[in-house]
DNA sequence: CCCTGATTCGC
DNA sequence: GCGAATCAGG
């Protein structure tokens, strides 16, 4: 059932790589092989596929890699990156940005409690949990405090799932059921 | 995590 | 020759 790659599936490869369209897409439309299907195809070909981005050269494939490239007769040295200083820079942020979120809290969990950490606007920090601790009225003035969940967000874990109750939609689950799709429609060799 | 292309290597 | 597995970058 395999259709291999006849003059006209190759065709159509080298169509679509001449218009820049990635392996994915090409393995999609043409149908029965995968992406590293045609990446290896191109390959053999010697035909280069599109860069989307940054990196291209063999060089710095290689380098990357960890392999030593042979260039005019001499071996590049890998390239070491940026190493093990540490980074202290702590946290300065004068000013801190207190990004309201589009979802009101819920008002039966509203206001939370101050915890031990929680903080002043004077005493916010980088890192502390910038969720306010007061609901309507009685402003306390004081901020969860609490340790963000990452660097950079800014709210606890408690008070991210508190904003957020609500779960969009798993993004991840439709790709997997999409792409199990495909596959098996390949595999059939049945096209709708 | 998602995506990308590149290379390797058993078939 | 083929392509899945694996790799590395963004």
């Amino acid at each position: 059932m395999s259709e291999g790659w006849t003059e006209e599936r190759v065709a159509r490869l080298k169509a679509m790589v001449a218009d820049k369209a990635t392996a994915q897409e090409i393995a999609d439309a043409l149908g029965g092989v995968t992406r590293p299907a045609v990446i290896g195809k191109c390959h053999r070909l010697g035909l280069q596929l599109a860069t989307p981005q940054g990196h291209s050269n063999a060089a710095s494939i290689a380098r990357n890699r960890g392999r030593t490239l042979i260039e005019d007769g001499r071996a590049v040295i890998p390239v070491r990156r940026t190493p093990p200083v540490a980074k202290p820079a702590p946290a300065p942020m004068p000013e801190p940005v207190i990004v309201e979120p589009e979802i009101e809290p819920t008002p039966k969990l509203w206001p939370k409690p101050a915890g031990p950490e929680a903080v002043t606007i004077d005493d916010l920090r980088a890192g502390h949990c910038r969720m306010p601790l007061w609901g309507d009225e009685s402003r306390s003035g004081l901020f969860c405090g609490k340790p963000v969940r990452a660097e950079g967000q800014s709210w606890c874990a408690a008070c991210a799932k508190l904003t957020y109750e609500r779960r969009p939609i798993r993004e991840r689950e439709l790709r997997e059921m999409q792409q199990a799709r495909m596959a098996k429609q390949s595999r059939t060799g049945a096209f709708a």
